[in-house]
DNA sequence: CATGATATTAAGGAGTTGCTAAGAGTGATG
DNA sequence: CATCACTCTTAGCAACTCCTTAATATCATG
């Protein structure tokens, strides 16, 4: 089964994961302290980090750079919603995924799982096609007949998520969840103005569309228009 | 296993990638020129087709059309230029996905995975039929005689409660509990608003009713007509 | 045929969605 | 350091859809 390292300072956060994910059948090596995490990672080579940005002995990015210097293990990164800014930042740093505090368990596992799941595949980033449109992840590229697409961050986010699932239907709290990063808090109204500049950018609205449609009280779905 | 039609005029090329995706376990059928390789996906309607645009007996998108006006298979395009111009273009004549050489045949193996694990996923829908209806629940989709039905969101959840259970009579206390989430009050008389209106719908009525059946004094049932 | 159960239609209010615009924050530039 | 361009979030109203209630008609059963 797969090993899991988590560097986390507060002792109820990491013995709380460390249970759930040992219940899972997770091998799980906790840490308190950067140095102690970096300890556990060379010694037990583990499949996969999770490292908690706000550390009381070292700078997250720090640490981070220091774990890539030494292996490829992929790494999960846990940070206070203020710190959201420099997450984005951290990410380049060679994060492979984040998550914002407060997170329930569930959601690490399932990103634990995800992470996983990527590493074994090979990551190929796939180019994904629905209709006339095409998204290429590796290089953030998103055309319409041919046409390249002017997409913010959050949109080809959006974009992306909805046509890894084409078809079906997503809620907006999920959106929130998924996308946004934010599974409580945080209006749903924001999902509904991002699928609106999408529509639009998309050649479209929401009385006569093509790619995004609404299901009146469940969610959105992206759907191939041919 | 998979099956791979592979396109490429250089021999040295052709046999490598050949050698190593048969040792992989996919079946692989090798053409060196274009009319070879159309005559090839015919007759063995492979997985996937990998695709050098460079032949020299016909132009790569030209023969990506050929291919395409006879089937739907996978291509995944090997391509020596790089420019982004030449790739959206290529991709746009209904390629799946690309790669640029040189390029090491991990990576073409890869996509490979990545495109059958796609194609394979599309196929796998949780669908439920009786008669002539069918009920997607991901995309929330109904069609009575392939004709999409338009249902509002309690009407599709009654509709799949009942189809869930064919032949099974259901009470309308327990639609109101198990669909309306509402174990205790609320009056029955909105299940029997919203049954009728599935009636309607499904192009029948109580009297003449092909579907939804009433037991009288006990619930409704949805059984196959056929 | 009397009675309670079911069918159907109509209408109001509650809730959802679409879209514009304004404000705050960020990073780049001179 | 001021300014500019860009993005995301929030607010708010208009437009729309849906659910429920109510009223009336019809039906099944003993």
């Amino acid at each position: 089964m797969a090993s899991v390292v988590i560097i986390e300072d507060d002792q109820r956060i990491r013995q709380l994961v460390t249970r759930v994910l040992a219940g899972k059948g997770y091998e799980v090596d906790g840490a308190a302290t950067a140095l102690e995490g970096l300890h556990q990672i060379v010694q037990s080579s583990p499949d996969v980090v999770v490292l908690d940005m706000g550390l009381p002995d070292l700078d997250g990015a720090e640490l981070l750079k220091m774990i890539r210097a030494v292996t490829d293990v992929p790494v999960i990164v846990a940070t206070a919603r203020s710190e959201d800014r420099d997450v984005i930042r951290t990410l380049d740093a060679g994060a492979d995924d984040y998550l914002v505090k407060p997170f329930s368990v569930e959601q690490l596992e399932a990103r634990v799982r995800a992470v996983l799941r990527r590493s074994s595949a090979e990551s190929a980033a796939p180019q994904i096609v629905v209709g006339d449109l095409r998204i290429d992840q590796s290089s953030r590229v998103a055309t319409l007949d041919g046409v390249l697409l002017q997409l913010s961050p959050k949109e080809f986010d959006l974009l992306v998520y909805l046509a890894e699932r084409v078809d079906v239907v997503v809620s907006k709290r999920q959106l929130m969840a998924e996308v946004w990063r934010q599974p409580y808090g945080g209006s749903d109204k924001t999902v509904d103005v991002h699928i609106s500049w999408l529509r639009k950018k998309l050649g479209e609205n929401a009385a006569d569309s093509r790619y995004l449609e609404t299901v009146y009280g469940v969610g959105i779905k992206l759907v191939d228009p041919t």
